[in-house]
RNA sequence: GGUCGGAUGGCCGAGUGGCUAGGCUCAGCUCUGCAAAAGCUGCUACAGCGGUUCGAAUCCGCUUCCGACCUCCA
């Protein structure tokens, strides 16, 4: 590939030429769910996201140290007392404890990954396993006097934090106005001003998940756990830092605040930021009500969806829009998805069993140029902020030389074996490594391969006294039963449809 | 209200100061006993109004509409 990989940063608001801190590791990390509930489709576009720029860098040879989070500590929906902690509501809810909740969707949640070949980072670090390295990150940050503690609980000091550094830098805010935007909330008042948040949270005494602590006996603030955690595993100061764009603020401003205030060190280099899956324009959140679970996706079953969808074939809807682009959920867009993806994925079943054939004579120089282009376009289209909308746009192209091979329209000894050998690397790597599209269904064991045999060669055997009726009727059956009988040039293939 | 982002052909969805996005749909053709698949051809768009420029959908300004964040959120 000629192209350097360039990541939009959402810091700079710029793209930037990637230089990691030491070549060839890279340190990445992705904030993943908090476990009080099933992840919903929008939560997956964004763990699809990352899931590619993973398995992108580890593709162009980088050696990557993927950390992705588990909240699977409560926090209070606000810091004014009368917040909800929603792992304790769904644990009363479900009469479980709250690490029952905790254990039953996190084991969703990668059954889930594994049904969208999302694969498992190299470390899934959970937030109540690293309590001790919150608090002592806290404490630091205390030390720093970037933190006040009042009746057992303890908030990051933004005003003070203000005054040595820029705090909103990433999100595009302005202090004053968020020192100024006080609202009266009842409350509020342990807190200096209402652009405080705390990174250690006193507890009722009737709630159930706490932790004994130098300020008393509390939970920690949802912030810290990934600024103390990606410090712990990636080092104060590492490559890459992703998540969802409703992160940004105040999650994401808050964790360089609190590294800077506990370290004095900008622990991310390049802020990456997925969009927004929208259903009808509008975000897709369980509050709205708009949201459905993958499961239901895969069954068909909610009133939004018209039919079932195979997981394949949303990640591939996902994947031909860019990952900083808002895309919008529907039925028509999804089944038109859906047919681009058979097609490729056809076009993937065709290579896998294409045979070259080395002509020298036939050698043509355009078609060789053609197809070596396409195979480096692939690659700049991926090093351009992991577009890998375009970068499908490029296997399409390849596409229809491969298939123009195998109907013979273009002889494929007009390749030299080099450049044959090159498509076939380049297109099989971003079907199975990188776009990770090519995930079988679970479908039964070899019966269906044998009866089918069974079934074409008898049909072969009609065919060749051109009984047509009868061999039209098998395949009309076969049809009815989803499996589509293709009669070509070097024989019938089937496949299920 | 503040901050930020977006408006692209029948639909989805990239991108860009001048050169084909791609997919889906539709029409036609080739291949085929017929289908299916595949290939080819056609359909040429960038919200509106100004401005900069030899040239803008792409840069700037204004207008309209939509969204996100500002509270838990991927």
């Amino acid at each position: 590939m000629q192209s350097e990989l360039k990541i939009y940063n959402s810091l700079s608001r710029e793209k930037e030429v990637f230089k990691p801190l030491n070549p060839p590791f890279v340190g990445l990390y992705s904030c993943g769910p908090t476990v009080y509930n099933e992840v919903h489709l929008g939560n997956l576009r964004t763990f699809t996201t990352f899931d590619v720029v993973y398995r992108y860098l580890m593709h162009i040879g980088y050696k990557v140290r993927y950390v992705r989070n588990i909240t699977d500590a409560g926090h209070l929906t606000n810091d004014a007392g009368e917040g909800v902690d929603r792992i304790e509501e769904r644990a009363k809810l479900e009469m479980l404890e709250p690490m029952e909740i905790v254990q039953k969707y996190t084991n969703s949640f990668h059954e889930v990954c594994q049904e969208f070949n999302i694969l498992p980072p190299s470390i899934e670090p959970t937030a109540t396993g690293h309590i001790v390295e919150q608090i002592e990150m806290v404490k630091r940050i205390i030390a720093n006097g970037f933190a006040y503690e009042v009746n057992g609980s303890v908030y990051f000091d933004v005003k003070k934090y203000s005054e040595h550094h820029d705090y909103g830098k990433l999100s595009g805010r302005v202090v004053e106005e968020l020192l100024e935007g006080t609202r009266d909330l009842d409350g509020q008042d342990e807190k200096r001003s209402a652009a405080d948040f705390a990174i250690w949270k006193a507890v009722t005494p009737n709630h159930i998940q706490r932790w004994v602590s130098p300020w008393g006996e509390g939970i920690p603030g949802w912030h810290i756990e990934c600024s103390a955690m990606s410090c712990k595993y990636l080092g104060k100061e590492f490559d890459i830092h992703g998540g969802g764009m409703d992160l940004k603020f105040p999650h994401h401003e808050a964790e360089i605040a609190q590294s800077v205030g506990a370290d004095g060190i900008q622990p991310v280099h390049y802020w990456m930021h997925a969009n927004m899956l929208t259903v009808n324009g509008d975000k897709m959140s369980k509050s709205k009500g708009n949201s459905f679970l993958p499961k239901e996706l895969f069954a068909g079953s909610h009133p939004l969806l018209e039919k079932a969808y195979a997981p394949m074939a949303v990640r591939f809807f996902m994947l031909q829009s860019h990952y900083r682009s808002t895309l919008d959920f529907s039925n028509v867009a999804l089944q038109a998805a859906e047919k681009g993806f058979a097609k490729l994925i056809n076009t993937y079943k065709t290579l896998l069993a294409l045979k070259y054939i080395k002509d020298d004579a036939q050698k043509v120089g355009t078609e060789i140029t053609e197809v070596k282009a396409l195979c480096e376009e692939v690659y700049d289209k991926m090093n351009d902020d992991f577009n890998t909308a375009e970068a499908i746009a490029i296997l399409f192209e390849m596409s229809k030389k491969i298939n123009s091979y195998k109907e013979g329209l273009i002889s494929i000894s007009t390749l030299d074996e080099e450049t044959y050998s090159r498509l076939y690397t380049v297109f099989v790597a971003f079907i199975r490594d990188i776009l990770a599209i090519d995930k079988e269904e679970k479908h039964d064991d070899g019966l269906a391969e044998g009866l089918m045999g069974v079934i074409l060669t008898l049909r072969k055997d009609v065919r060749d006294k051109k009984d047509w009726a009868a061999s039209d009727k098998i395949r009309d059956e076969l049809l009815r039963l989803s499996i589509q009988v293709k009669d070509g040039k070097e024989g019938t293939t089937w496949s299920r449809n």
